[in-house]
DNA sequence: CGGAATGTTGACCACTGTCAAGAGCGGTGG
DNA sequence: CCACCGCTCTTGACAGTGGTCAACATTCCG
């Protein structure tokens, strides 16, 4: 739990000795957090930055007739509300999808790190910026992509997050989300999804079970998915 | 055209006077382009910043099987790859849609105003994090919405955003798109949004003819869209 | 004037949504 | 310990939004 500040920004950049000090000396408030709780609510003006620690989370908007549309996903090591530092309010909601461990990181913190440390303003910035090409490659996926390669390119981003983030093993990861919650990602009913994995499965692609998920077939899932990682922009060689 | 940057960024914050001269004195490389022209390819590293001066563009993504999605539509006075300042690589393609007048300012000159003057950095981080809102909203708009609503929501979009950078008249502003650049927009076809293009007009909500759209229920586009402004965080009253 | 790009229309189709019912599973309380 | 309830997953029948194909009209330019 120490250290993860300064992990997690090292996935993005280098840290300097001063700069390492600085984000490992930070003050943070863990808080434990059941699943399927609100961390953040659509307008909220929040003092701090969200740090998962532990679990997952998602954010998430909502329609003006009420649909949900999931926005993306968190998972341990990420910030989750950086947009917040330079817009003030949050334009979504976000929420726990299980239970979770997360870290507040009050503002005035983050805003003193980047009034002192140059470098370390750039690394937040760069994290926003990777996380704003994750969504843009969201819009082609929903835009145009067919369901079953829109549901193979989500499980195969989410595989190689969770391989980067050391949360998995080369073949299998956790993904406890529902049909739902997949559904909401992907913008389909949930009664289609539940097809599509039927399907994905049949091709003998993936297992998904218990909130577990085994690739089985790393090649053709990328193929039947058109995936192609370069806009995670991770520093790892590709997959 | 000089003091474009300034105009810019003071729609989104305040600028110091010595702050305001630093991005005055910025030696900018006006170039002409012609429409449906490349001004950076996907996977570029460009050494310069985009900002368009006059005319319209938009940056686009091609999936693994040739379909094109246009992810945001650049007007006048608009950055069009600041992510690439963070990101070294562009993720996206960008191009002109009409011909254009464009500005480039070198990198170099982009960091030197962020090193000097961390109130720049500040509102050259917003402008990127409200690009991103947007880029949030457009998958709410291409997951959850019908084409009708869908295209209803663009069309107000783009209409607050001509007003807010003084390119429209209460209710009418230039949109030079083709039918297909708005489907690669939407996530339809092109034929598709004939159809819904023609519904809209049926209904008296708008006109869209010569490149001009023409607002003509601004009341009724807005509840047909489930449009809300407030991710477009604008300082401008709300419509 | 001619050719290409754009817009329009119609007939038909299919991917995905809707509705509904049932199965499996885990948690809770009597 | 068992009964019950709610959530998630599954399946099937049917419907509809939006896609496909094709032809034609129109506009824009060279």
């Amino acid at each position: 739990m120490v250290g993860v500040i300064a992990r997690r920004l090292e996935r993005v950049g280098l840290l300097s000795e001063p700069e390492r000090r600085a984000v490992e000396e930070a003050e943070l408030a863990i808080r434990e957090v059941k699943g399927d709780q609100d961390l953040v609510h659509e307008g909220d003006q929040p003092s701090h930055c969200l740090l998962l620690l532990d679990g997952f989370a998602c954010s998430h908007r909502t329609s003006a007739d009420g649909q949900r549309q999931i926005l993306a996903f968190h998972i341990p090591d990420d910030f989750c509300d950086l947009t917040s530092l330079q817009l003030g309010r949050l334009d979504n909601g976000i929420s726990t999808l299980t239970p979770a461990k997360v870290a507040l990181i009050p503002h005035a913190t983050v805003f003193s790190w980047i009034r002192d440390f140059p470098g370390l303003a750039r690394l937040l910035w760069r994290v926003t910026m990777i996380d704003a090409a994750r969504s843009r490659e969201w819009i082609v996926n929903v835009g145009r992509r067919t369901a079953h390669q829109r549901t193979a390119h989500l499980l195969c981003e989410h595989m190689l997050r969770m391989r980067w983030a050391g949360r998995a093993t080369r073949l299998a990861c956790e993904m406890p989300l529902t049909q739902v919650e997949l559904a909401d990602a992907l913008g389909l009913t949930p009664v289609h999804v539940n097809r599509v994995l039927q399907a994905l499965r049949g091709e003998s692609l993936i297992e998904l079970n218990a909130g577990i998920l085994i690739v089985r077939n790393w090649r053709e899932l990328k193929w039947a998915a058109g995936f192609d990682p370069g806009y995670l922009y991770s520093s790892a060689t590709s997959a």
